[in-house]
DNA sequence: GATGAATGAGGCTTCATTCAT
DNA sequence: CATGAATGAAGCCTCATTCAT
């Protein structure tokens, strides 16, 4: 038993591919299944890992799920701070980017089905809940009101009740993150994402009422 | 609880109420808890009968879940699409109405989980999420684009791609539902229903960017 | 409710329809599905009740079970009794009336299923097999002992040992319905019953054993 | 009980032993009390192991009734198939060496109550049934057949319908089987095979009529 | 560390039995 | 007498968790 790391602590064998490889697992499970319905048989079969393994890394099957939403989602979101906090263009292109980056990050990812596990067990887990409302929810909620603020304060965005508006954002890619991962599975072709995107931006910014005419709008995207 | 019968041994309510009160029920606890985690004991319990009464008249877990499903939400599309379609007003206070109603007659009411509830289990229950898809999500959608076409027709909405446009128009109404649902329960004070539905609307209409301050009013120009 | 027999013995009813209707339902569901596996809805159905009518007659399955061993079998084995110690001519004829004859009143009536029956559960009510080896197998063996022994008295029989002859003379008539209550149905074409029986009464008469060729042998079948 | 890993904590006995102990306690179960009296707790206590450990070897009720009957049988039809066709003797020895290998290699061990336990249950199991009727049953019929055609080749027999006499030549020793698993526990002493036997062997050679060579036959005194 | 056989609490489901009408 | 809605004990089966190897 040669183990290289034997001698360094504890910690870092989180380092290790085998908590990563289950934790993959899980994740992939849980989001196609739900929680209830994932075994942990399922999970260390596809992490190549016979079922005792699994408890030497995690305690319980609520221990793994909460490791499962610690560990994926923080990373993304520190990224996420350092780039908008960041930004230098004007506001529609910042919440343009935000949008995009945002399906290249999670969207696109397996960590998009997140969100749906959370909303579906947070009755279930409110510990869990707890942490990830205030560790990923408040972050974002955060990000955006300073997107907004911002904004507004450069005069780009309209005065809008920047708390209510924070929700409404974010409802729209949610609900794409959501809906892929149910009832898309129905439809005989799926959403066209980038289609949809465009028509969330479009929408964010414009609104549905028709521009007066007569007036020189302001292009919105003047940079890039 | 208005019952003719009140004064008679519980015993007496028959085959008329009981589906009605286990249906409620099992709603109730199925939107708390999700399908997996939600015990056919505790069902029977709250609805005040023993767990084999149960099996009179739903099969089986699943047929009570279907059952749930199917018996709620169409009676209140029904009405729905009779009240929008025959709308004689201008089409900004059509969606403020659709808006406002859809928050009457869903969002207030134990009726609001079912959303939730059906995402989390439409992977466990193709069937079933076919048939929400197909009986509740596309009328609902057929619903968005008629208004949305509507409005664009008359000129008093922008032209859109309204095909996208809805998903995100229900975005945020749904995502009031989820949030109710999951993790408003994490917060200190919950949100505020009302501002939120209007700020709904204001985005909406208007959009993030600010309106070019001088412009008369735009000509209904019905071009298409 | 004028009912006819108000006055009457209360044991006068059964004679009544209703509890035979109920012995015929149960006798055909225990025989075609087995003690365990027949449900009360279904006898009450098929004897054209509601469930709790039958708790009017037989205090619980069980009882329902033994009664129906207890009113269908005597009848038969008091005529058997009656007509076999009566009978005159030769012995061998008399097996033969006797084999003939009890296919007639049991072997193709519903009746035929109670061996099988019993067989069956006899292991699961002892006092019900007792009573079933008691009042029905105890009486047909002193039957058929007394048919061996007058055969023997009367030179037409060889000198056999009766108490187990006994059992060997009924083994094929008995596996008869059995058979056809159970593997029978596996076959492309069901047995034949009257070719069965001849080849039983043959062989039962002269063995496998060749006759020894120079001899007068005596016609077996001289009168009939 | 000699088991050679005796002194071995009793967790050791791992994969091999498991289903052949499950197997021997479901068939003693099974034949004792019918497959639904049978309850799986009592099958894995009297296997010396809990109830789950039992679904790691079969997959249901049902996956354990059919592997009981499947796997005990077909290794002694096996053997029974090679002794008998490889017999030198003549044929009325070879019957008599047939019914005596039969009662010791099934009648004296448990597999003697699987005929009853198939009897019972096969209206239940159509599927374990046609599998028993075309695996057990047709070759058992054809190995009868066999004899009976060689003895009447050989002139050993008389020219009787194999076909039919088939089923009456092993009537008496299924009888003796399914006797001893039912009724016989209700007498006070039980039957005493090796007399049973001998009576079948004399009676099926020589059948119940006196032999006629060294006399002047009786005359049939038809009395009446 | 890794394995996988074993465990047993807990959930779904059935059905004999009761009882108010 | 007859009904059938209601009951709840009991059995099958699953799966998170343990532990000897």
């Amino acid at each position: 038993m040669q183990c290289p790391f034997k001698n360094k602590p504890r910690w870092t064998r989180r380092k290790d591919a085998r908590p990563q490889e289950l934790l993959a697992a899980a994740l992939a499970l849980f989001v196609e299944r739900g929680y209830a319905a994932t075994r942990l048989d399922d999970v260390a079969a596809r992490a190549g890992v016979s079922k005792g393994t699994l408890y030497l890394y995690f305690a319980s099957k609520e221990d793994l799920f909460r490791a499962v939403v610690r560990e994926n989602l923080v990373p993304v979101l520190d990224e996420a701070e350092q780039i908008i906090d960041g930004y230098a263009g004007d506001s529609a292109s910042l919440l343009r980017e935000f949008i995009l980056g945002w399906w290249q990050r999670i969207g696109d990812t397996p960590l998009s089905g997140l969100t749906k596990l959370m909303m579906a067990e947070s009755g279930n887990f409110p510990e869990v809940a707890k942490f990830y409302h205030d560790e990923i929810i408040s972050r974002s909620d955060a990000l955006i009101v300073r997107m907004l603020e911002r904004g507004m304060a450069r005069g780009e965005f309209r005065q809008v009740d920047a708390a209510q508006a924070r929700l409404v954002i974010v409802s729209p890619i949610l609900m794409l993150t959501l809906w892929q991962h149910s009832f898309d599975l129905c439809r005989p072709e799926p959403i066209s994402v980038s289609h949809y995107l465009e028509t969330v931006i479009d929408l964010m910014m414009h609104g549905l009422l028709p521009s007066p005419p007569p007036s020189p709008t302001p292009s919105p995207t003047p940079t890039e």
